[in-house]
DNA sequence: TGTACATCAGTGAACGCGCGTTCACTGATGTAC
DNA sequence: TGTACATCAGTGAACGCGCGTTCACTGATGTAC
């Protein structure tokens, strides 16, 4: 017996309609946004068929970046599993910068795409990722201001991967990134690790 | 006796369609992007007269970007003329994200749309912001690595400049967001004064 | 100084496009008896 | 187990829109004589 909303004329038309924005995302070349006539088409189906599970335009784009940042969210969680010193947590800051660069129209849609409030799949995505960040910071940087530690790093990171996609940064292959991030990220920790006169194992 | 190209009919069509496309981004509210259509009527001429100065739709849109580049460095210079401390530096960094909080749309076409690696005016405005981004670190930390920490900077900056845009961020006054940016930005300054051995005044 | 002419900036109709959204519909599905 | 029916996911035609771009044009300008 199929799940509710599952499997009735064309089998969960809703999860398709994200799989097709995924894929379409993925594809993109240029900066068109997505359109909701094409991920119909790429579904196989009428033009219409998904306003049976979204209300309109705005409701697939925020149902996609949700998951956007359901799998950011996995991808930074995979590079550690519970981070709790800098150097774990430089390597999830290249794993943020790494998924971006790797989902660069999905990245866009996720950040540059209007705000939706009325989202709360998608508010509650972000304010998972958050979360998770703040939770991180604070375990490597228990004296440190974690709020602000916080900030910082994900601006650093965010910036560093618009720049790069951008091009706006002439690293070429995608170590040489990872190298770029590392150093920027661990100047950063080093930064706070002596300002936040905390324990150190070294004096 | 006019400028060549100075006074013809409409009297120097071209830098109206720059000033209308700025206007309409200021105005923008949305997130549409700019169209040429629009930027005619608003510069109150037929929708076909643009392409008497632009060879297409993307020639304007770059053009538009070298003007915004040009105007964000004149407001670094502006926030300091010449910085070599890095308070100096805190100053235009704070600057960089007040412009991209100030002209959003404006921000978000310099960076957002694609590179047009074609309009030598475009590539030389981005050009003159990196240099001059990078002689400024470098006067102020002359024996560190000048060129990694410019990447750095700029991404802190940058990656504030668009989670504040899009309200990821929640400092509401430009004040709250002055005091953000000086306290991430000084804290990677920190980070590279101790680093990079430097003669120190308090040691 | 006056006239004839070449230049070329701006016009307006037209093209084909993809878009978001509406509407009345149709036909497969699950369910009540 | 078999039939009648209600539900509702998906259809397809249609709407009005703004877009980028083309084309032959027109008419103001500057210039040559």
């Amino acid at each position: 017996m199929p799940k509710p909303g599952d499997s009735y004329h064309h089998g969960d038309l809703r999860a398709a309609c994200l799989r097709a924005a995924r894929e379409l995302l993925e594809e993109e070349n240029g900066s068109a946004g997505l359109s909701l006539r094409a991920v119909a088409r790429r579904a196989g189906v009428s033009a219409t068929a998904p306003y049976r599970h979204y209300a309109d335009r705005d409701a697939l784009v925020s149902a996609v970046a949700a998951v956007g940042y359901r799998e950011l969210a996995a991808k930074l969680a995979e590079a550690h599993p519970a981070p709790s010193t800098p150097e774990d947590l430089a390597a999830v800051a290249v794993a943020y910068v790494r998924f971006a660069l790797d989902h660069p129209a999905l990245f866009r849609t996720m950040f540059v795409e209007p705000c939706d409030a009325t989202s709360e799949e998608r508010v509650a995505a972000v304010a998972a990722i958050a979360e998770y960040l703040t939770e991180n910071v604070r375990r490597a940087f228990p004296n440190g201001d974690a709020e602000a530690l916080c900030t910082a790093v994900w601006a650093l990171v965010h910036g560093l991967a618009f720049l790069h996609m951008d091009g706006r940064l002439d690293a070429i292959s995608p170590d040489a990134v990872a190298v770029n991030v590392r150093s920027a990220v661990s100047a950063l920790f080093a930064a706070t690790a002596t300002s936040v006169s905390r324990p150190s194992v070294e004096n």
